[in-house]
DNA sequence: CACGTGTACCGCGTAACATAGTACACGTGA
DNA sequence: TCACGTGTACTATGTTACGCGGTACACGTG
């Protein structure tokens, strides 16, 4: 059940909860994330979801497991730029383009997107959910 | 049957090349696209499915159609930048700049990507199947 | 009138998503 | 040693999206 009228999974919607709160600096190297349980009742969703969500993230090299004691975040050590995730990442900018481009949003405008994003800081409404609580 | 390994619907890649051709000035103002049934062939694809794209494409007005004669490309006139919509570019945005951070790829080479883009002509290997023929 | 057009259904099969529940292997700390 | 928390794996269930096949209808053109 949890939540309807979602067009994203919501396993990748924590997935990039987290992505975002590393890329900010939120969440910095080693810190140790909360249990698939306690993560689970933090966000309302079911330890799989969770579970699902961290062993993605695993496979991109976003977080670490021991599979004992935790996920921490890793060091985004030597990570080459695939051939194919270039493509992929400039098919996603060309979609975003032409939509911009149908609303009539100046490519000055989405310069300036991009380098908010990229700042780490959103400038307008973007909500960002804070894991932590 | 049809295809397999995608990751995106049939429908939404088609409503992208179709999309993508309007903003390129490939497909001008006017144009008459191909009968769902003759697109069907032409794509491979199940005529409903070429119908769900044009659909959707009229639904977002990029395309008109006129019930007995077909469907043309639409003028995008007066298209107001829809607050959700904003968001959600941004969102999308900011999803791509968070892989490319983590990719090493510095914030001048997306503002490139994004001047290509936005110039209508691809600059690397980006296809764009032509759906003329 | 015949024909091509878009549209609207229905049923079917597959896959993804999310849930629930259980069990296991491992490391930590009492 | 033992209890506990950790990630992981597996089965099962239900819902939804997706794509296909088929049929039918309303409309405009020639």
């Amino acid at each position: 059940m949890a939540q309807i009228q979602r067009n994203q999974p919501l396993y990748e919607q924590l997935m990039w909860r987290i992505k975002a709160q590393v890329a900010s600096g939120v969440l910095i190297i080693g810190e140790k994330l909360p249990s698939v349980r306690e993560m689970a009742l933090i966000e309302g969703l079911n330890p799989n979801t969770v579970a699902k969500a961290y062993r993605a993230l695993e496979n991109q090299n976003v977080i670490e497991t021991v599979t004992g004691r935790g996920t921490f975040i890793r060091a985004n050590d030597g990570f080459a730029a695939d051939e194919q995730l270039i493509a992929s990442l400039q098919q996603q900018l060309g979609e975003v383009v032409i939509e911009a481009k149908r609303a009539s949003i100046s490519v000055q405008e989405l310069h300036r997107w991009l380098d908010s994003c990229y700042s780490g800081k959103p400038h307008s409404p973007r909500r960002m959910h804070d894991i932590s609580h």
